[in-house]
DNA sequence: TGACGTCACTTTTTT
DNA sequence: AGTGACGTCA
């Protein structure tokens, strides 16, 4: 992975870390009493700024590590951030409030739990819970879920958490046109479900903490007391909730101590679809009288024309506050233009970037530092089958996480029941997991016993094991996994939690559940089981895992080799590279045809600071491509090169490649059946031959390669489908146009 | 309970 | 086109 470079540790010297900053860089840091937005453009600092200021305030002696604030959106932003403070002050840090809005927010949460009507062991629900409790609370109310989707109301009450509004404070014309008017309902009823559960969702950390600040003014004092400095990472994609909550903390009662700093980029702004406000960071001087503004413009990332185009581009946007990026670097002066290329459709430029990059490494490049963004998910598929086809290794990143997986959430929801008798969505999950014969009927009955008397499922079933409630069968399945509940949880008090947590997997019957499966998916589950318990293993109590779990959903892998990046311009934000691909720049796809509909305008300004994240990620090469002919949901559809390539500045920009708009004749294309692939009769500059046709057919027991699943021996044929057991990737039934003789 | 057919959906997703 | 969710059947 290719994130910012961590800098060599800095000399020892108190002060030689001021040495090492810009003169803006500096007054950044150095700026510390009163509000301050420091507003750092693409590559020109940021963090540095930030883990500097850390460290200043700490080594001046204005603070105490445990009184400074300091708030990221990620995991991993905070992560760095600790081990570049660290760095800095040369001794590891403790007792930091250093996290995201979500943990940080968790953590002072389980000190007033009680006042929102939770215990302080509450659990913090995935989305997957959350949807599944929502389901049930809206099937329980009557709600017709084929006119009212649970995801539709989830996204409601998500976007009302994100503004800060509990149930009871929705304005009266926003709840009107959902449910018959039942929206606010049903997210009371939600809520009071996640009480019962002693659950929050990760929308309720932050509603609940800024509801105890607005309603305990004692409460607020002391955090507002505790917290002499407030550092904000990201500001321009806090939404509302997060907004008021840092108003909140950072209105000390004397004017002198309200030292919150927030850096951050309006033209970075691309979260506005989820709940980010862009209005925050505009607003920040009206909101902290007496603010102060740093700009930070000299970048260290990119050549000239780089930074020229993507300044060009930006500059369209209205509203922002304004900021140029300067080249910083001392080599930037030269570098080549940003080439815009022209293909004919989707493989074609598929073709066109495998070429490239292949050709790049052949030069020496390192793969690593290179990448394609693209809009949206669905476009890297084309690039992954080129990539493979050349043998171009490559990453995709934002796929399924490591704790999304099935098996990982089930093991989780068993080390939840154990934990936490009270947690109905984690027992349901494993009630009958592996099957144990509790069927509908069963489960039908323990959900009834529950609701009758007031308690959660697992405390009923202690008393429904001791009636007839239950047919014998079911009734014997049911104790045997209540007993085991109770045995796993007393060996919690003396036995180590990794240990309890193998002993649970073996005896619940979970491990053998996958052992005997014969998907080819099974033995790859059973490994990620293993290092489960490995992670388990770095947390010293089942508890702090369980919360390390809900709030950093994160994706295991590591980086080994030097490979391409594939992801969305989204995922690509705070990255860079030496050479970037931002392929499909075309009206509907890039800016999306969605975006518009949706937001308009302002939609249309966020989809160009996405273009403008793309650009930036570049050092020195940035290849943006467009096709003439992309398959949108089957069919074959002719595009509109994006707008945005016609206002990047002519003179930054080289244009390859025949230009081919709609107002190419359609005399050169070869008619077709409707929504079948137009066919180019002038081969462009990329084609390529096709695939040879194959030899005769393919037969049972003949190994071929596949260019997603590698190689593999032919099981059945039956027409053009293929049963196939390959190596790598289990077996797989697939076209036989995907594969070829081995 | 699992296998199969029908149907709707298809942008981005830091926690 | 491809997928996933849901309903129905044996």
């Amino acid at each position: 992975m290719s994130a910012t470079p961590a800098p060599p540790a800095p000399p020892p010297v108190p002060g030689d870390y001021l040495a090492r900053l810009n003169p803006e860089q500096r007054a950044a840091v150095e700026t510390l009493e009163g509000p301050l937005l420091v507003l750092a453009g693409a590559g020109t600092g940021k963090t540095r700024v930030l883990t500097t200021r850390f460290a200043h305030i700490l080594l001046t002696g204005r603070a105490q590590p445990h009184q400074v604030l300091a708030v990221t959106f990620t995991n991993k932003a905070a992560r760095e951030m600790r081990a570049r403070v660290a760095a800095i002050i040369q001794r590891p840090v403790e007792g930091l409030w250093l996290g995201t809005f979500h943990a940080l927010a968790a953590r002072m949460l389980r000190r007033h739990a009680e006042l929102v009507g939770l215990r302080s062991d509450f659990t913090i629900l995935d989305p997957d819970d959350q949807s599944r409790l929502l389901k049930q609370v809206m099937e329980a109310a009557g709600v017709d879920l084929k006119r009212w989707p649970v995801n539709n109301m989830m996204g409601i009450i998500q976007r009302w958490k994100d503004r800060g509004l509990p149930p009871g404070r929705i304005p009266a014309a926003e709840t009107s046109d959902y449910a018959n008017n039942r929206a606010e309902a049903l997210y009371a009823a939600y809520q009071a479900r996640l009480a019962a559960l002693n659950a929050a969702d990760f929308g309720d950390l932050l509603l609940h903490m800024t509801e105890i600040l607005r309603g305990h003014a004692d409460v607020l004092e002391r955090w507002q007391r505790l917290f002499r400095y407030i550092l904000v990472d990201e500001y321009q994609d806090t939404n509302l909730v997060q907004y008021m909550w840092l108003r909140l903390l950072a209105q000390h009662a004397d004017p002198a101590q309200r030292n919150i700093c927030c850096v951050g980029d309006d033209d970075q702004s691309i979260y506005s679809w989820r709940g980010a406000e862009i209005e925050n960071i505009l607003r920040f001087e009206k909101d902290f009288p007496g603010a102060r503004i740093v700009r930070l413009e000299s970048n260290y990332r990119s050549t000239r024309p780089i930074l020229a185009a993507a300044s060009g581009l930006i500059a369209r946007n209205e509203g922002r506050l304004g900021k140029t990026l300067r080249p910083g670097r001392a080599d930037s002066q030269g570098g080549e233009k940003i080439r815009i290329v022209s293909l004919w459709d989707s493989e074609e430029e598929a073709r066109m970037v495998g070429a490239r990059i292949e050709a790049a490494s052949r030069a020496g490049q390192d793969l690593g530092e290179v990448a394609i963004l693209v809009r949206a998910g669905f476009q890297t598929r084309a690039f992954e089958e080129r990539l493979i086809a050349i043998g171009i290794p490559y990453r995709v990143f934002g796929g399924a996480k490591f704790y999304e997986r099935q098996e990982i959430r089930d093991a989780v929801a068993y080390f939840r029941a154990m934990v936490n008798p009270a947690d109905d969505l984690a027992f349901e999950r494993i009630v009958n997991t592996p099957k144990r014969g509790l069927g509908d009927t069963a489960i039908a009955t323990l959900h009834r016993a529950a609701r009758e008397q007031g308690v959660p499922l697992a405390i009923a079933a202690r008393g429904l094991v001791g009636t007839d409630a239950l047919r014998p069968k079911p009734r014997a399945a049911l104790r045997e996994l209540l007993e085991g509940l109770d045995r796993w949880r007393a060996g919690l008090e003396h036995e180590g939690h990794v240990v309890v947590a193998a002993q649970l997997l073996e005896e619940s019957g979970y491990t053998a559940m996958w052992q005997q499966d014969r998907s080819p998916e099974a033995a790859g589950r059973l490994d990620n089981l293993k290092e489960l318990l490995r992670a388990l293993g770095e947390f010293a109590t089942m508890a702090a895992f369980l919360e390390h779990i809900a709030l950093v959903m994160e994706n295991d892998e590591a980086a080994e080799g030097a490979r391409v990046s594939l992801m969305t311009l989204h995922a690509a934000k705070g990255l860079e590279f030496d050479m970037v691909f931002l392929p499909g720049w075309e009206e509907g796809l890039f800016p999306s045809q969605r975006s518009l509909d949706e937001g308009g305008a302002k939609a249309l300004e966020e989809e160009r600071r996405l273009a403008y994240v793309g650009i930036t990620r570049a050092r020195r090469h940035c290849i943006i491509s467009h096709a003439a002919n992309r398959r949108i949901y089957g069919n074959w559809t002719s595009t509109i090169p994006s707008r945005f390539l016609d206002e990047l500045p002519e003179a930054e920009v080289v244009r390859e490649g025949e230009t081919r708009t709609p107002a190419m004749p359609h005399s050169v294309f070869a008619a077709g059946p409707l929504g079948s692939r137009p066919r180019l009769i002038e081969a462009g500059a990329w084609e390529v031959t096709a695939r040879p046709a194959r030899a005769g057919a393919l037969q049972v027991g003949q190994r071929v390669f596949h260019q997603k699943f590698g190689y593999g021996r032919i099981i059945a044929v039956e027409d053009d489908r293929l049963d196939i057991d390959f190596e790598k990737a289990g077996s797989k039934r697939v076209l036989d146009r995907f594969v070829e003789p081995a």
